[in-house]
Parts: C-alpha cells; sequence; structure tokens
DNA sequence: GCCTCCTGACGAACGGTGTTCGTTACGAAC
DNA sequence: GTTCGTAACGAACACCGTTCGTCAGGAGGC
C-alpha cells in the first residue's frame, strides 16, 4: 500500500505463503468476525490473501462451498463438556449454550446450516456429543435423532438471532457518540421501539398483547435468562417424550 | 415479445395497471412463489409490472423492506383456528403447522423474519392469536412473550426447512426423468445420502451416531411425523414451566 | 385558454457481485 | 534440456441493488 518506491511486482512480494484449501478458508473465516457473513465476497477473501478472485477457484467450487467450510471451522471453536461439567443434563446446557456463543460470534454463518443439514467433522463430532447425553437422559435410541434435530434447530435459530443483536449493538456503539452501547442501552432502545409498536395496537383487536404489554418489554427479549428458559424448556419437553408414543 | 408489426412503445400498451405499493408487494410475493427467493430481484418485479427497476423505488425504499412486505403479506394466508378446532392446545398446533406450511409454500421467505421481530399486520395477528393461546393453557404470563418467541423461533426454522425440501423435490421432479419424485422417493435420496455419511464413520470415535444409525435415517428427518412430534415436545416443555420459577 | 409546477415514471449509469475463460509461468518429471 | 501438467491470474460476462437526471402528463392558478 504504502511501499511506492518499490514496484509492487508479484516478483517483489514477501513471502506469500502458497494457497490452499485450508488457508482459503481460515482467511474466510477471519473476514467473516471482521465484516459479516454476507460481505464476505470471493474479491475481499482473495484480496486478503494477496491474490485475484479466480485463484480462490482452484480450491473452492463456488461461495456455497465456502461459506460450508467456514461454518464447520466455526464449529471447530467449540469445546465439549465432559463429566467434570456435572450431569447428562448440565453438559447439554453446556453444550448448546457454547455453540450458540461461538457460532454468534461469526456473524450470520449459520445461515449456511438452515437449508443443509451439516456434515463436516465438526458438526458431526457436536452431533455425536448430543446425542450422547441425549442417551445418558433417558432419551429412546428412535427418538434420539429427532431431538438432536430439535436442538440443532434451536441452536441455529438462536445463534443468529443472537448474531443480529450483536451486530446491531456494533453498530450502534460505532455511531453513538459518548452514549453507552452496553448491553442494557441496547436492549432499551430495541425495547422502546418494539414498544411503542405494541402500544400503538388497538386494545379491542388485540387484547392480550395489549394486557401483557408490560411483560412483553420488560421481560427483554433475548436477553440470557430467556435463552436459558428456553433451552429448560426444550429439555423438558424431551424428557417428557422420553418414550415412543 | 410476438407483436413485431406494432412498436411497443410504452404508448401502445394495453392497460398497465397504475403502480402502486400494493401492486408491487403482491408481484413480488407471485414471483417468489415461481422463481424462489433468492431468485426475486428488483428488475424481475420490474419486469412483471412492465417496467423499470427504478420506478419500484417510488413505493419501496430498498429490497429489504419490500421482502418484508412480502412476508406478510405472506402470512395473510393463513387462517386463525377457531373453538371449532378443539380445546387450546388443538388450536395452537393448528396454527403453528399452518403458519409453517403457509410460509414454506412460499420458499425462503421466513429468511426475513430470522434478524427482525416481525411487526406487520398479520405477524401481530398471529402473534395476538398465540398468546391468547398460551394464556388459555395457562402459561404465566409473564412467560407467554417468551413462549411466544420459542413458537416463532420454532415456525421459522421449520419453515426454512421445509422449504429446502420441497425445493429439493421440486429440482428433482425437474431433472428426474422419469423417476417418481414422490415424498418417498424423495426421502429415499436424502436418507441414501446421509446415510452414506453416517456410514463413513468410524465407530470408535463416533459410537452413538454408530449404534444409532438405523434410527437416523429410517426415522425419515423433516417427515410429517417428526414434525408434530418436536411440535409436542415443546408445547409440553411449555406446560412444565408453566409458573415463574 | 394558457402557463407553471409537481410528481410518477424510467433510461442510463455506477459500483459491486459470482463465476468462467484463456493465457501465462513455474516446478517436477523424463 | 526439454516437455508438460497445473496453479495463478487478468480480463471479461452477466447479473445485481441503487441513484441520478430527465421526461411527460395532469393539477392548479391566472
Amino acid at each position: 500500500m504504502s511501499d511506492s518506491t518499490v514496484r509492487d511486482t508479484p516478483r517483489t512480494r514477501p513471502a506469500k505463503a502458497p494457497l490452499s484449501r485450508k488457508a482459503v478458508v481460515a482467511a474466510a473465516l477471519d473476514l467473516v468476525g471482521e465484516v459479516g457473513y454476507s460481505a464476505v465476497t470471493m474479491r475481499r477473501v482473495a484480496q486478503a490473501l494477496d491474490t485475484g478472485p479466480a485463484s480462490l477457484y482452484v480450491y473452492v467450487a463456488d461461495r456455497d462451498e465456502l461459506m460450508t467450510e467456514v461454518y464447520d471451522l466455526a464449529l471447530a471453536g467449540v469445546d465439549l463438556p465432559g463429566p467434570a461439567d456435572g450431569d447428562w443434563r448440565a453438559q447439554l446446557e453446556l453444550l448448546v449454550s457454547r455453540a450458540i456463543t461461538t457460532l454468534a460470534s461469526h456473524d450470520d454463518i449459520a445461515l449456511v446450516a438452515i437449508s443443509r443439514v451439516p456434515t463436516g467433522p465438526h458438526a458431526l463430532r457436536i452431533l455425536e456429543a448430543t446425542m450422547a447425553l441425549l442417551r445418558a437422559g433417558g432419551i429412546d435410541d428412535n427418538l434420539c435423532p429427532w431431538a438432536a434435530d430439535l436442538l440443532d434447530q434451536y441452536v441455529t435459530s438462536s445463534a443468529l438471532e443472537l448474531a443480529a443483536r450483536l451486530r446491531d449493538q456494533r453498530t450502534l456503539a460505532a455511531t453513538g457518540s459518548a452514549a453507552e452501547a452496553t448491553e442494557e442501552a441496547m436492549s432499551e432502545a430495541a425495547r422502546f421501539e418494539l414498544d411503542s409498536v405494541y402500544g400503538d395496537l388497538p386494545a379491542d383487536t388485540h387484547p392480550t398483547i395489549h394486557a401483557l404489554r408490560p411483560a412483553m418489554t420488560t421481560a427483554g427479549r433475548n436477553s440470557h435468562v430467556s435463552t436459558t428458559w428456553k433451552l429448560n424448556v426444550i429439555i423438558d419437553g424431551l424428557l417428557s417424550h422420553r418414550q415412543l408414543p
């Protein structure tokens, strides 16, 4: 960028680690964290690797395949709980919340899992651990796949919800001058916006929303406590459907 | 396209109903059903209305706003259950499954609801009905918003899963020569693909998946029975968390 | 009746996207 | 030393969302 005395021909470039599938995927994952999922373009990935977009297609079929790999690499950051973390239920809750926070820390990468059943090595590693915990909890063998699928749906959608919240927080922190952009302040802003929507609703057509309006906003959608509450709802539901009908 | 004798100037065009926000949104919704969510471009919407892309921006701020409107219009197709449909639980199950199938019939339109809390009139109509049913089921007032949020997460993610399955079915029906593209055959194909993934897994690193392999595939991921099972799991979980902790 | 003004319509263009093609240049094998 | 397969890449294609400046046609004032 600055070395204007030396021509920046490919020959004068410093080291330039050779391209590889792993390097491409790793660069894309970093970029997802920096600029966001939808802003990760083939051109930007190439630029980060100091090459042109066409060069990426040697290692990756298309953007879809690249993002599928990025998704699995993101899941590599999820540590599996062990016996030291408590009984099966405590471990399952820990695994699920770790998966959610890890995925959400990479923006909307969970979008990859929404139309596809992930089959990458780390996705399978987590699926294995999930089903082992479910079996330990006494879920019927024939129901374990469904239960794991339900938990996966919950993980994916919660990760996307959390990612959207973090993104809002970040953009608000960037534009907000001096006002705190803490979770508190942010929730307050979102709460206010939603509250005005619910507040404008006529009481005769939407009586329940009207009556529950205080609860709708003070509860704080998407807060940590609501997330754990929802997960406990699902696990208890699973326990009451332990056996085949 | 064919009338080559008459110049197709704007002046010679037949009727051309005047543009309007409703007309734009309706055209976009139709297009979503025909070509799929991601293929609905401003240019295609404009073409369907026999105009240019720039003309749309008089009625719609950008593609995001258009799709948000399309989402709510899609929800207009969801009929609310009534007392004739059974008790609160039967009605809630009916409402949720109707929402899922309706959304999924418009491809990936549910993507709109994933980063945003929908606040359109029909979304609010359905939220009102959902919370009323939850209250009828004895869910604590302070928990109703969380419960509704959980159900909404389930609806959205299930709609996207179902939409992906319908899309696969359609493309398979288009390419498949004479082979039946029934749900059975399709499931079979997807099952085979997944089965090979699970089958290649070494038993020592993934013992649970290995042991449960028959259940993982015969169960038929995403089948109707698994969907209703999952919904029942959630509702029973909600019932066991009726009261504030 | 005429003129002005305003607003919906839209052609053209900008900057970006994913992807492909044809050509290089380099390293290994013979 | 020559050949050859292939990674690298510059250029281009067909699109995309969006904006700008122009144009036409109807409403309102004189």
